[in-house]
DNA sequence: TATAATAATGGGAGCGCTCCCAATAAACTT
DNA sequence: AAGTTTATTGGGAGCGCTCCCATTATTATA
């Protein structure tokens, strides 16, 4: 049925091996006859049969993309269309497919191993919100190439992240800034790594202006609006003046909530998400939220896991993407009088550490993307 | 690194041929020795390798998932995220993988040929909305099994939808029997199929009734929050009572539209939405709409795929899956008094005939699954 | 018990490609 | 011009599996 490379050579009068070096840009072929084999390949739209290749060249081109499904979450937060779009849209450039697999909240072994060895994929982008998925410590101890979303608490390995408890700092402490006092925050599930650095940067914004921690204005959530909503209605009996919220959408749903118990965002309370997915700007006032580039991490996730597969063996990376806080009328700072200067361009008026303290930074900071942070760590 | 078919069967103590007998389930294998092979398998977490299966067998049990990209819904509708949901549960399932491909907006010959050549794919499950779309006729005229979601206009293909005509016919007349008598509609882009069948139902409906068709009170969206919210706010000075939404999504932004011109929902103006995605329930009011089950769709698409996979040469199929209008707030019926009787439970009180008259039906009805009307068609 | 069926197993060929090495062609050296 | 070096090219082997056919073990039948 379909052509092969015998086809190609037969066509164009040279051999198997030639046609086999034009198509994989190897440079020892004489440019006339390059020049030949491609007329023929490109007017037979000619497409290498990858099952071969992967088999004799013990390389496929695909990536797989590992996602937690079961969470429900998948279904009205933007985060994983985003991150299929980015992930997506790099393979293609890339010339690499995306292999798709919607993992079952726990995974089977027969699952992970499937993944893992069935001789398809070159690597694998796993999105991983868990403190501890035995699928991370099967590709932990296996010798495929991976890189997570996120980062991993106690393993060392591949990761791409923003800097979650950074930015979930600079968010409740513009919430300070603002001054309120009573800043509740509505928490992703606490087994849950983003989830749980996002606390930690609202404990630290508090402890930096030696604010109390109020336990009644802690709730958690479960990334979703109706959640979000929940948790809004029973933190509102405490008379939280500010609330931060660890995803928009659930944000979303606490200003639902708000404007039922008749209060006003942001004079009575002031309201800060994170993401800043596509809709954040449509609430009501519009959301004032700690954006992440989801899109450009899928990206990223692929081109650093490309590398990673070409280098074996290499120093195991980290990457942080830097966060922005995007201010909207939701959090009062654009109609209270601002503190001080200038400081809707630059929220931050301190200087906060770097937070993954685990990892020793030896990196090479030398990067097109200002943004991106890289660093390099303990060889593998 | 791998074991291999012929690692196993050193290890259980009989042939490569044997241990290939095990995995396939193939019948001529005495039960002593499957036993015997089956626990060397599970003892070693063996998986065989796809890529070669893939070429000895000429079929690997993935399939492709093509999804046009660059539209930017794609965000912000939950209806790609339920498909996604849909597709790769059930092909988990059915001990299949799933390939991604988010296509560009206008796909390459060069993309296309990848998919349909590249030799790993058993089949294709296209989600394709638009009118005329280059990919289908390629897949149409290539030999690839592959399933619309979604019925094509003019190519006689395998496809699964729902009746769009009729669901949106009957919305329409939902609306109508509330007495309103200035429906609205927002479409969705002229160029996609459902859009123009949904718009094609609003006609209907009026027609029946012997309505007018105001053209003033049509307008075209783009499936987004955004564009719904446009549309209505150019459809509010001609004063609809009613609006009817090609999706939630745009029911939402007309919502919120509405909401601005300080009219009150359903009093001033009905709203309906189409798809029950997940937050329907969370407009205010809660927003009526017709259903369709998405995910379902995904599924059956794998399942109907997968049968076309193992009979080539087998009929077409047509595939139609029933919708349901769910009756919230916003269309006004839960709180005006009903014409007649107990029309919440079954709002259609006429019999309308099957839409698509292209295909006659020859059908195999029985069906474990009531809601499924398969019809088979003129041999391939 | 011999013989014909049938059940169960083993091994070769080959899927379409890459990789390696040998063979040939072209380009330099002296 | 002969000898080298270097740039191209061709062909064999083999990736791990399935498929087919030959072989052997088992059972049924005469």
């Amino acid at each position: 049925m379909a052509l092969t490379l015998e086809d190609i050579a037969r066509l164009s009068g040279v051999s198997r091996s030639t046609v086999s070096r034009v198509i994989n840009a190897n440079s020892n072929v004489k440019e006339e006859t390059r020049q030949k084999v491609l007329k023929v390949i490109q007017n037979k739209n000619f497409q290498p049969n990858l099952a071969a290749r992967g088999l004799a060249a013990g390389r496929t081109n695909i990536i797989g993309l590992v996602i937690p499904a079961g969470v429900a979450f998948i279904f009205t937060d933007p985060y994983f269309p985003l991150l299929i779009q980015g992930v997506s849209e790099a393979c293609n450039a890339h010339d690499h497919s995306v292999m798709l697999w919607l993992a079952e909240p726990e995974y089977e072994r027969r699952t992970i191993s499937q993944i893992l060895h069935n001789g398809l994929v070159d690597g694998v982008i796993l999105s991983s919100a868990l403190m501890d998925d035995p699928i991370v410590k099967s590709l932990h101890e296996s010798k495929m190439p991976f890189i997570l979303i996120g980062r991993h608490p106690t393993l060392e390995v591949n990761y791409i992240d923003v800097d979650n408890i950074r930015a979930s700092r600079e968010a409740t402490h513009h919430l300070i800034r603002q001054s309120r006092k009573r800043i509740a925050t509505i928490t992703g599930p606490h087994n849950q790594i983003a989830s749980y650095d996002r606390y930690q940067g609202y404990l630290k914004a508090l402890n930096d202006r030696n604010l109390p921690l109020l336990s009644e204005l802690v709730l958690e959530g479960d990334w979703t609006e109706a959640g979000g909503y929940a948790a809004m209605n029973r933190l509102i009996p405490y008379k939280p003046d500010a609330v931060f919220a660890a995803n928009d959408v659930m944000a979303a749903g606490a200003i639902s909530a708000i404007h039922e118990a008749q209060l006003r965002i942001p004079e009575d309370v002031a309201v800060v998400g994170f993401d800043d997915t596509p809709n954040a700007s449509r609430t009501q006032p519009p959301l004032t939220t700690m954006r992440q580039p989801i899109q450009s991490m899928g990206a990223l996730a692929v081109e650093t896991l490309i590398d990673i597969i070409d280098h074996p063996g290499s120093d195991s990376r980290s990457i942080l993407v830097a966060t922005e806080l995007v201010i909207r009328e939701s959090c009062g700072a654009l109609i209270s009088k601002p503190e001080g200067g200038d400081e809707s361009k630059n929220p931050v008026d301190y200087q906060i550490p770097p937070v993954n303290q685990l990892h020793q930074s030896v990196g090479n900071p030398a990067d097109e993307n200002p943004n991106i942070l890289r660093r390099r760590v303990k060889n593998a």
